[in-house]
DNA sequence: ATTTCTATGTTATTATATAAACATATTTAA
DNA sequence: TTAAATATGTTTATATAATAACATAGAAAT
């Protein structure tokens, strides 16, 4: 059965993988997979897999592995992705842009409902049928439409001026690429996409190598 | 001294942040820190603090602290961030077009030198002074140019065959915002930005405390 | 029908990451 | 000039995560 103990972000993050492969299996018309198959495609042991899965329930059956469409399912509920939800991008320079155009995340049922920006060069343009609109309107807008997901893509000097915009209407997710660590409430949750932290991290792997090197010598 | 032992993935992750934090402090001409004074800040405990930086050397000195200055610099070259870096986009979509805009990271010494699509009506257009080129010329640009990291922004059904393309030129870091786990050489490094995966992250916290509601009541 | 094999859920072990404790060098204050 | 305070680098302890081991349910084979 399911255990209802604090699931570890380590568990959590691997979900989509699952979720991935599993859909790739789907695609290739194959119905059922072992922890041991699945290990060798995805990269994680196979006893992790089980250990993650059953953190959720009894997926598997012994003897036979898993039934993938099942399983498939099973992690996409528990992804919430099952549900709608409504979200609005705040900051239209390019990467919110960039993140308005991804059509991926419509299919995944994450619907755009707003666009803000406070430059007056950007308000009034139309991107993907949604006029961006001027940034003081936001609250307004938050009044009287229901919206799921915050997501903040403008400058870091503004991000937590419209967190608190966001948790202050009662917004309970937010989807951050400002570069900053904002201060939410604590039923507020944040997931931070962080690209120079990023980049900075592949540089530094680029280096590693030499960066011993002199005391070695 | 410096330690030359491997240094974890988790180390590595925090460095950008204690590089962002520093310089904050820069700007407000704080000039000393103590590793008790920068764990109310950044939120890591001091002990971490004091443990992820001598991984690399003693950079603080007993009864001070660290100097600010001194300490973001030596960050700034761990992570490699001294050097200039040349890099390729590799799909010019939204995604593809938003990273290039990113002005941030040619401060950060990361500068751009080519934009390939397969796209005929992306292909001639200016993207900050590039021309977008077609992808079958990418073999012979990389070549003749110099690059260090290439940067795939092209769908999942194409982005291994374009990190081997990157690999065989001998480029040896690839940032990676296609939505798959490339296959690339063991001296070959690769950063993964999975927006989904962020995304569905999120949706999965947004959507956790109801998971487990049904089997307690 | 019986046996062998497979592959689960779970427990035990090992490894890794984080936090606390501490001995000591340096600063600051008296 | 001495004593108290500070804050490091390092060691020890704890907590968390990953892996391996295992008992057994069910599938497949004979």
């Amino acid at each position: 059965m399911g255990k209802s103990t604090k699931i570890s972000m380590a568990v959590i993050r691997r979900l989509p993988k699952y979720h991935r492969y599993l859909g790739e299996l789907l695609e290739n018309d194959i119905d059922r997979i072992s922890s041991k198959e699945l290990s060798e495609r995805i990269g994680f042991t196979a006893s992790q897999i089980r250990q993650d899965l059953n953190c959720f329930g009894d997926f598997g059956q012994q003897g036979y592995g898993y039934n993938v469409r099942e399983l498939y399912n099973t992690i996409e509920s528990i992804l919430g992705l099952y549900k709608e939800y409504n979200t609005v991008i705040i900051g239209s320079g390019n990467l919110g842009q960039a993140v308005a155009n991804y059509i991926k995340f419509e299919k995944l049922g994450f619907h755009l409902k707003g666009i803000f920006d406070k430059n007056p060069k950007l308000i009034g343009i139309k991107i993907r049928d949604i006029e961006i609109e001027d940034i003081d309107e936001l609250p307004g807008f938050l009044g009287k439409t229901n919206i799921d997901i915050g997501i903040i893509c403008v400058p870091k000097e503004s991000a937590q001026e419209i967190a608190n915009t966001l948790t202050k209407s009662g917004i309970k997710a937010i989807w951050n690429f400002a570069p900053v660590d904002l201060e939410i409430p604590d039923d507020v949750v944040v997931e931070n996409v962080h690209l120079s932290e990023s980049l900075m991290t592949l540089s530094y792997r680029l280096n590693e190598a030499n960066l011993f090197k002199k005391e070695e010598e």
